[in-house]
Order: C-alpha cells, then sequence, then structure tokens
DNA sequence: CAGCCAATGTAGGCGTCGCCAACAATGCTG
DNA sequence: CAGCATTGTTGGCGACGCCTACATTGGCTG
C-alpha cells in the first residue's frame, strides 16, 4: 500500500534487491511507452531486473495489481501536471481551460499507452479506492475551475456538475481522438485552438 | 475478406463445420460482452464450438486477425444504427444531433467491450484499409450533418473538419466516460441532455 | 549479542495460451 | 471420378500467470 519512502538503500543486488517494488514499475512503465500493453510479461520484467520470475510476486499479488499500482502513479502524475499547469495563469477562464486542456493532451500524447491503462482499469468494481481518490483528484481540479468561473460571472448558472460534464467530455475525447492517431494529422495543431474555443462557447454566458 | 454471402449450409456437423468462421465471429462477440476482453482465448472459442483448436486458424490468421474482424463488423454495425437514427428526423440541426448522439450513446452502452476494441485497433501501422473505411463511414455521416447545417445557416461558419472537430471529440468522450462508469450515474440520463445542448451551443452561429 | 521470524527472493511445476507443422477428411471442379 | 484446394485434427513448442516449497536476509526482541 505505502509505497513512497522505502529504504531504498541503492545497494549493490545480493539477495534481496533493495528496491524490487518500485524497480518494477519503472521498468513496467517503460516497456508500457516502448513496446505497448501487450508486451508486459511480469516474467520479462523480473528477467530484466535479473531477478526470478516469482519475484514480483512479492510486491504485486498478481499482474493486475501491477497495473492498476501503475495507473495509480499515472494519476498521481496526471494531477501534478494539470495542477501545475495553472501556475501564473490568470484567473480568467479562458486562459485557465487553454493552459488545462493543453496540459491534458500534452500529458496524453506523452503518456499514451498509460492513459489507456489508466482509463481501462474502469469498471473493476472493486477498482482500490486510492484508484478512485486519485480519479477523482483531477477531476475535482476541473469542477474548481468552472466553480470559480460561475462566481465571477464568466461560466453559466446550473448544477456544477452539469456544467463540467461537457468540458469533461470533450477534453477526454478530444485527447483520445489525438492519441489514437484518429486524426488527421495537419489537424492536430490547429485542432487544439478550435477545440478549446468550442469548450469555451459550450460553457460561456 | 469477403465474408457476406458464404454457402452458409447449416448443416449437421460432420468435419467440417460449414460456417465456423462466421460462427467464431458471433461467439467471440458474445464472450466479449460476458466475460470482457481478457477472457477472448481462441482456444475456448474452439472448444465452445466444438472444433479442435487449430480449427480458427483456417479462418484467421492470428487473434489479432480475429479482433480486426470483430471491429470491423462493429464498425459496420455502427454505421447502420446511426444511418438508422436519422430516418424521419426533420433536417434540423438539433434534432439530427440529438438523434445521432442518442444512438452513438446507446451504442456504446450496449457494446461497451466491443467499442472498446473498435478504438484500440487504432495505432496498428497497417490496420486493414477496410478497418479504416469503416471508420470513415460513420464520421462522414457526421460530417454531413455538418455541412448541410452550415449550408441551412444553422452552423457557424469554418473549415468543416475543424467544425466537426468538436463535435466528434465530445461524442466520443460522453460516450466513453460513460461506458467506463466514470460518471456518477444519477448524471447519466439527464447528463446526455446537458450534453446535446453543449455541442449545440459550440457549432451554432 | 544471539536467535528467531517476517520479508523477500529462488526453484520448479501446472495448466493455458498462441502459433506452427504434419496429416486427414471433405467437396468442388475439370 | 480423380485431383486438389479447403477446412479440420493432432501434437508439439515456448511463454505466460500463478502456485507451493524452500532459501537467504535483515530487523527485532529477549
Amino acid at each position: 500500500m505505502t509505497d513512497t519512502l522505502r529504504p531504498m538503500p541503492t545497494r549493490t543486488r545480493s539477495y534481496h534487491h533493495g528496491d524490487l517494488r518500485a524497480a518494477l514499475l519503472t521498468r513496467a512503465e517503460e516497456t508500457l511507452r516502448e513496446k505497448g500493453p501487450g508486451a508486459l510479461s511480469l516474467r520479462e520484467l523480473a528477467r530484466d531486473l535479473g531477478v526470478s520470475h516469482a519475484a514480483p510476486s512479492r510486491h504485486f499479488k498478481d499482474k493486475q495489481a501491477l497495473l492498476d499500482a501503475l495507473a495509480l502513479s499515472g494519476f498521481d502524475r496526471m494531477s501534478a501536471v494539470l495542477g501545475a499547469s495553472l501556475d501564473g495563469v490568470p484567473e480568467k477562464l479562458p486562459e485557465q481551460v487553454e493552459a488545462v486542456v493543453r496540459a491534458y493532451v500534452g500529458f496524453a500524447r506523452d503518456n499514451a499507452a498509460l492513459l489507456d491503462l489508466m482509463y481501462s482499469v474502469k469498471h473493476d468494481p472493486e477498482a482500490s479506492d486510492a484508484l478512485l481518490e486519485a480519479t477523482q483528484r483531477w477531476s475535482d481540479l476541473v469542477l474548481r475551475l468552472v466553480a470559480e468561473g460561475q462566481a465571477r460571472g464568466e461560466v453559466r448558472e446550473g448544477s456544477l456538475e452539469h456544467t463540467a460534464l461537457p468540458v469533461f467530455a470533450t477534453l477526454h475525447g478530444y485527447a483520445d481522438l489525438a492519441v489514437s492517431g484518429m486524426l488527421p494529422p495537419e489537424m492536430d495543431e490547429h485542432g487544439l485552438d478550435v477545440v478549446i474555443a468550442f469548450i469555451l462557447r459550450g460553457i460561456r454566458l
């Protein structure tokens, strides 16, 4: 559960690796990025790290647990990226929306496979609550933006969730289309501008 | 390649199954719907159909080929559903958009796993051209709607692709969120109305 | 400081999977 | 009706996920 703040001795591999859990996650994400999700194998991961094929099971009870942890760390980083994207941005709706949208799409581009993974942990009935909380953390950011916009009279009235919903949909949908390579490539750049303008039209007074 | 109009003898199983390819696709889609994509195994499929474990390879060179075929049939049916959704709908933008959005989201709900599959065949560099063409067929439908709206003066000016892009994004994004169970359930019904209104605001003059 | 014990890693095995090659039955076609 | 492409069968290979039994380690406690 708690994976931050571990001994992390960084010592030469004797018998105990010292930080196998973190090493597994790191290597797994590299593999995910470079060779796609299909190429993720616990045994190969273990080989890569010079460890026996059953060692990973000490840290992740099964493959899905590793994927969940990967997704969780993805949500954490995404939250950080989105949060940082608002630093120094004037508190006006257009600027804020533009910043967040660009940050989200950028993250999606840089972490396509990971994002896929993050969103496909989904209908797991007992998805770890840590994961659920992580997904909530970044949606809260958008909700706050919309709420503040409403308070400043920049955003139309209406239930917060209902106002923010289409923003999420558009944001997520565009990122997914872009990442999936379903957009004519020349649309890529200008397309983002168009989408941002569309969102702003949709939620403005 | 051509899979429609086959002999389809429907005879008792002797040695040759008679319609194994279609049977594989049908059963595969059931499994996909009922037990998720992870549970799809060629060998199990073969067992279910009372056929040897290597028989499927006569019809699909590998597992991915079967998935591609599944995705292709999904796009075909989706195009049909979306096309049909416009039957008898007045040629006015709001009604047409509402019809198509509801149809798309409905299809997504009824075929969640299949839709996932359809969109993850994506970055396959040599995705069969039949597949590419199928994806294009339904996007053309939305493009046509927007173009007609522009012709009638109901839709803002601008490059067709750029005007339609955010519509796709919102549509796709909402369907994905809904299907992934990432929406508070009470938002489900009214949420669609909200999203439709949002889209209309975004593309209207 | 000694010894115990939980944590961590290893070795091997089981069943399943995708894919391949060799062989067998079928039915279309000349 | 003979030949042959099509379609199915059998068996095998290597890889995978997961399990159990065992080995090594290092921290904690008496």
